[in-house]
RNA sequence: AGGACUAUAGCUCAGUUGGUUAGAGCGCUACCUUGACAUGGUAGAGGUCCCCAGUUCGAAUCUGGGUAGUCCUACCA
C-alpha cells in the first residue's frame, strides 16, 4: 500500500468499478428495503443539503444491502417548473435579448429541453462523485413519459372524485412571473409601512351618532379603494349599529357601497369601521362571501390599474350591479404610483383624516421576490381536506412516524387547517393541465383530447382547445414514490418495493412535498384486499447545513461552500470567482471576496469523499441544525488516514504469513480476546444506531472503537507479541489471525459510510 | 398571537431510563521524528452544564418560572 492516503488516487475508479458491475441493481432476494430519493432539480447542483441527505441515504442504503435486503435507491430528477424556466428566461434573455414571448411556447420549450439534456448532467455526475448507490438503470424524470401518464390519471380521477374542481377564486398572484402561486410559495416579511385613515361620506344626508356626514376607514393600501364594495361594522358597535344597512358614497369613483354589519370588523380596532374590497384581499373575501357583497376587480396581470373594472356578484358570475367606470386619471398605472396619486387625491378632496407609521407584514412571492396580489383568477383546486383526513390518521396511528417526533406536530397543525391547494400555474414549463374547452367555455377533463371526444359524445366539428396552464410542480412529485415504479400499471417494481422504508428530507418541503405525498399515495395506492398504502414508514427530517457562523447559504451571502470543492479541493481564487462571479447583486462582490480570503487564506484542501461524508454523519444528530465546521473535516480526514495507516501495519505483519484462517490451532492472547469482544459490542451498537436514524452517535461508535481501542490499544498490544522470540507460534498465529479478522469486519462495519477506503482496502486484504 | 426547538470546554457538538471524577473533535501548553501513521504519539490545562426556585438520598438530565437566540404557522383593516 502507498505510505500515504490520497483519496484521489482510489476514489475515482471503485464507483465505475461498483456500477459497472451492477451492484446497486437490486438483488431481487430478501426482504425489500426502498429509498426514494427526493428528486433534485434537474438543472441544479448538488448543494451541502443535498451531500448531507444524499449521504444518509446511502448509508442506509449500503448498510441494508450489506445485510441481505433487497435494496433500491430511487434516483431521479425534478423539472422545477419555475425555478428551471426563470432561468432558461435569463439566459434567453442574456444570449439572445430575447423574451419568451417573443420566441413562442414550442420553441421556448425547446430551449428548455435543451438546457436540461445539457446541465441535467451535472447533479447525476455529483451524485456518482459522492458515491451515491443509487439504481441508474431506473432513473427518472418528472416529466418523462411514464410520469405524463401518472399525472395525467392522477388529474383525470381527482377531477371524477370531485376532488379537483375548478373556479374563479382569490389567489396569490405574482405580477412579475404573471402566475398564480400556492400559499406556501408566499414569504410574509415585515415591513414599514403606513396605515391611512379615509372619510367615506354617508350617502343619502346621513350622519353619526357623533354628528359626523362620513365614516372614518383605515387601510395599508389605499389602491385597493377602487374596488370597495361595501364597509363593515361590528353588529354589536353602538357608534354605528344604526348605519348597517345604510350606505356610503365611495370617493373618486362615486359608486354606492353598503355599510354592513360582520365579526371581522373589530371594535377595538382602528376606527372600528373597515373598508371591503372582496376582489383583492383575502379576509374581505370572506366577509364579502357572507354579507354578499359584489367583487370588483381592478388590476390587470401586472397589478397596473384596469381601464374597466371587472364586476362580480358574490359567487363569481359577471354581473352588471355597478358601472366598470374607473378614474381615467388612474388607468395604466401601476400599483405603488396609483397609491400614491389616490392618496393625494384624496387629500385635495380633504377626505385624508390621518396617516400613520405602521409595521406590517407584506406577502412576498419566494421566487419573484416581488410584492404579491390578491387577484381574482379562474384556476384548478385539489380539495385538500377530505384528502388530509387518512393522512392525518396515518401519521395519528404510527403507520408513518416522523424522526424526530417533534415534527408531527407541525405536520399535524398544518394538515388540520389545511387550504384548498392551488394547482395551476401560468407557466408554460411543466404537465399542461389534461383539460378543453369549447368555444362556449365548457370544460372537458380528460387524458386525451380523443378520450374527451368520445367521453361527452362531442362532434367532430366542435373545435376544442387545452388549457394552457400547467400543473404546480409538486402535483407532479407529489406521485414520485409510485410514479417512479411504474404506475399507473400494475409493474412487478411497485408491488415489490411499495410502500417505501424511510424518506430523508429537510423540514423546509414537510408541506409543500411530504404531506402532499401522503395524501396522493394513500388515495392512490391500494394493497391487495383494498387498504390504503403510505408511502414511506419513516419520515427522517435532517437539519440545514449552515455556515461556521450559523448563516443561512446562501449566493447573496457568498457563504456557500460546494461538496465537491471539499472533495476535490480548489484554489482561494477559483473559490473567490466561484462565488462572486454571476452574481444578481454585484455590488456585493467585494465584501464576499475579502471574506473568503480570510476565511480561506489557503484555499480548500481536498479532504476525499469518505472524509466529507464521514463528518457529515458525525454532525447528523437528530432536530438540529448543523454550523459546518471545516476542521472537523479534517479531523475525519486524518481518521481515514488512520485507517490507511493501521491496514498497513495490518498488511506488513500479516502478507505472506500464515494467519490461522484454515482451521490451524491457533492460541488467542487476552488482547486478541479482549479486542473481539469489543468488535462484537460495537457491532451491536452500531446496529442499534442506524436503526434509530443516529448516525451520529454510529460514527462515532465506529471512530472510538477504531482509533482508541484497535489502533491504541490492540495493534500496540500486537507489537510485542509479534516481535518477541518468547512467543509461541500459536500464539502469533492467533494474534495475526485476530489483526485480520478485526480488520476485515471493521471495513465492513464501516463501508456504508466511507464506502471507498473500505473498499479500497478491504479487496487488499 | 400560538407552537416548536436550542442554550454543556476558547470553537463545533454528544451526553440514553436521574447515579462515581460531565465527554469527543478541533484549538491551546509541554515533551517526543528510523520501527503502521507528524494527517502521528505521550502527558496536561481548560466547565457556575444560561439564570432562579422546586422534586429527590442524589439533577446537565425531571417540574415550574424567567432570560437569550433560531425557526414554523396565523394575523395585524
Amino acid at each position: 500500500m502507498e505510505k500515504t492516503y490520497q483519496p484521489s488516487d482510489i476514489e475515482q475508479s471503485w464507483y465505475q468499478t461498483w456500477e459497472q458491475n451492477g451492484y446497486f441493481k437490486p438483488s431481487n432476494q430478501g426482504p425489500s428495503y426502498t429509498i426514494m430519493i427526493p428528486p433534485p432539480n434537474v438543472t441544479g447542483s448538488l448543494h451541502m443539503g443535498h451531500a448531507f441527505q444524499d449521504s444518509i441515504m446511502d448509508a442506509l442504503t449500503r448498510y441494508h444491502r450489506m445485510k441481505g435486503h433487497n435494496t433500491l435507491w430511487q434516483v431521479g430528477t425534478d423539472h422545477a417548473g419555475i425555478a428551471t424556466q426563470m432561468v432558461v428566461e435569463r439566459k434567453l434573455a442574456a444570449e439572445e435579448g430575447k423574451t419568451r414571448h417573443e420566441l413562442g411556447r414550442d420553441a421556448f420549450l425547446g430551449k428548455i429541453w435543451e438546457w436540461k439534456e445539457e446541465s441535467g448532467g451535472t447533479i447525476t455526475r455529483q451524485l456518482r462523485r459522492l458515491g451515491a448507490s443509487v439504481d441508474w438503470d431506473y432513473e427518472r424524470f418528472t416529466m418523462d413519459e411514464g410520469f405524463y401518464k401518472a399525472v395525467q390519471e392522477v388529474f383525470v380521477r381527482l377531477y371524477k372524485d370531485d376532488l379537483i374542481y375548478r373556479g374563479k377564486r382569490l389567489v396569490n398572484w405574482d405580477p412579475k412571473l404573471h402566475t398564480a402561486i400556492s400559499d406556501l410559495e408566499v414569504e410574509n416579511k415585515d415591513k414599514k409601512g403606513h396605515m391611512w385613515h379615509f372619510r367615506y361620506p354617508l350617502a343619502d344626508g346621513l350622519t353619526t351618532e357623533e354628528g359626523k356626514t362620513y365614516i372614518v376607514v383605515a387601510t395599508t393600501r389605499p389602491e385597493t379603494m377602487l374596488g370597495d364594495t361595501g364597509v363593515a361594522v361590528n353588529p354589536n358597535d353602538p357608534r354605528y349599529q344604526k348605519l348597517i344597512g345604510k350606505y356610503v358614497v365611495l370617493p373618486l369613483v362615486n359608486r354606492r357601497i353598503p355599510i354592513v354589519g360582520d365579526d371581522h370588523a373589530d371594535m377595538e380596532k382602528g376606527t372600528g369601521c373597515v373598508k371591503i374590497t372582496p376582489a383583492h384581499d383575502f379576509n374581505d373575501n370572506q366577509v364579502g362571501k357572507r354579507c354578499n357583497l359584489a367583487m370588483i376587480n381592478i388590476f390587470d396581470k401586472n397589478a397596473a390599474i384596469l381601464s374597466k373594472a371587472e364586476i362580480y356578484d358574490a359567487q363569481g358570475n359577471p354581473s352588471d350591479a355597478y358601472d366598470t367606470a374607473l378614474p381615467a386619471e388612474f388607468i395604466g398605472m401601476d400599483r405603488f404610483e396609483a397609491r400614491k396619486a389616490i392618496v393625494s387625491a384624496l387629500e385635495e378632496q380633504g377626505l385624508v383624516e390621518d396617516i400613520k407609521e405602521h409595521d406590517l407584514v407584506a406577502p412576498y412571492g419566494d421566487r419573484s421576490g416581488v410584492i404579491i396580489e390578491p387577484l381574482l383568477t379562474d384556476q384548478w383546486f385539489v380539495r385538500a381536506a377530505p384528502l388530509a383526513e387518512p393522512a392525518i390518521k396515518a401519521v395519528e396511528d404510527g403507520d408513518i412516524q416522523f424522526v424526530p417526533k417533534q415534527y408531527e406536530n407541525m405536520y399535524f397543525s398544518w394538515m388540520r387547517d389545511i387550504q384548498d391547494w392551488c394547482i395551476s400555474r401560468q407557466l408554460w414549463w411543466g404537465h399542461r393541465i389534461p383539460a378543453w374547452y369549447d368555444d362556449a367555455g365548457n370544460v372537458y377533463v380528460g387524458r386525451t383530447e380523443d378520450e374527451v371526444r368520445k367521453e361527452y359524445k362531442l362532434a367532430d366539428s366542435l373545435t376544442l382547445s387545452q388549457d394552457e396552464d400547467v400543473l404546480d410542480t409538486w402535483f407532479s412529485s407529489a406521485l414520485w414514490t409510485f410514479g417512479t415504479l411504474g404506475w399507473p400499471e400494475a409493474t412487478e417494481r411497485l408491488k415489490t418495493f411499495h410502500p417505501t422504508d424511510v424518506l430523508v428530507t429537510g423540514f423546509d418541503i414537510i408541506f409543500f412535498w411530504v404531506a402532499r405525498m401522503i395524501m396522493m399515495t394513500l388515495h392512490f395506492m391500494k394493497d391487495e384486499d383494498g387498504k390504503a398504502q403510505v408511502p414511506f414508514k419513516y419520515v427522517y427530517v435532517t437539519g440545514l447545513i449552515r455556515d461556521e457562523h450559523g448563516d443561512k447559504m446562501s449566493k447573496s451571502k457568498g457563504n456557500v461552500l460546494d461538496p465537491l470543492d471539499m472533495i476535490d479541493g480548489i484554489a482561494l481564487e477559483d473559490l473567490v470567482e466561484k462565488r462572486t462571479g454571476n452574481m444578481m447583486q454585484p455590488q456585493l462582490a467585494e465584501k464576499i471576496a475579502k471574506r473568503t480570503r480570510q476565511t480561506f487564506s489557503e484555499g480548500i484542501a481536498a479532504h476525499g469523499t469518505d472524509a466529507l461524508r464521514f463528518t457529515l454523519y458525525s454532525l447528523a444528530s437528530t432536530g438540529r441544525d448543523i454550523n459546518w465546521d471545516m476542521k472537523r473535516l479534517e479531523g475525519y480526514r486524518n481518521f481515514c488516514n488512520k485507517i490507511w495507516n493501521a491496514a498497513r501495519y495490518v498488511l506488513m505483519n500479516t502478507e505472506e504469513h500464515n494467519c490461522g484462517q484454515n482451521a490451524e490451532t491457533y492460541e488467542l492472547s487476552l488482547a486478541d480476546k479482549w479486542i473481539i469482544s469489543r468488535l462484537q459490542q460495537t457491532e451491536a451498537a452500531i446496529e442499534k444506531q442506524v436503526g434509530d436514524f443516529r448516525l451520529d452517535l454510529a460514527s462515532q461508535t465506529l471512530y472510538d472503537f477504531i482509533w482508541n481501542e484497535y489502533c491504541d490499544w490492540y495493534l500496540e498490544l500486537s507489537k510485542p507479541i509479534l516481535n518477541s522470540a518468547e512467543s509461541s507460534d500459536i500464539l502469533k498465529l492467533g494474534t495475526r489471525r485476530t489483526l485480520v479478522r478485526v480488520l476485515e469486519a471493521i471495513l465492513r462495519l464501516a463501508h456504508p459510510f466511507i464506502p471507498f477506503i473500505t473498499e479500497e482496502i478491504w479487496q487488499r486484504i
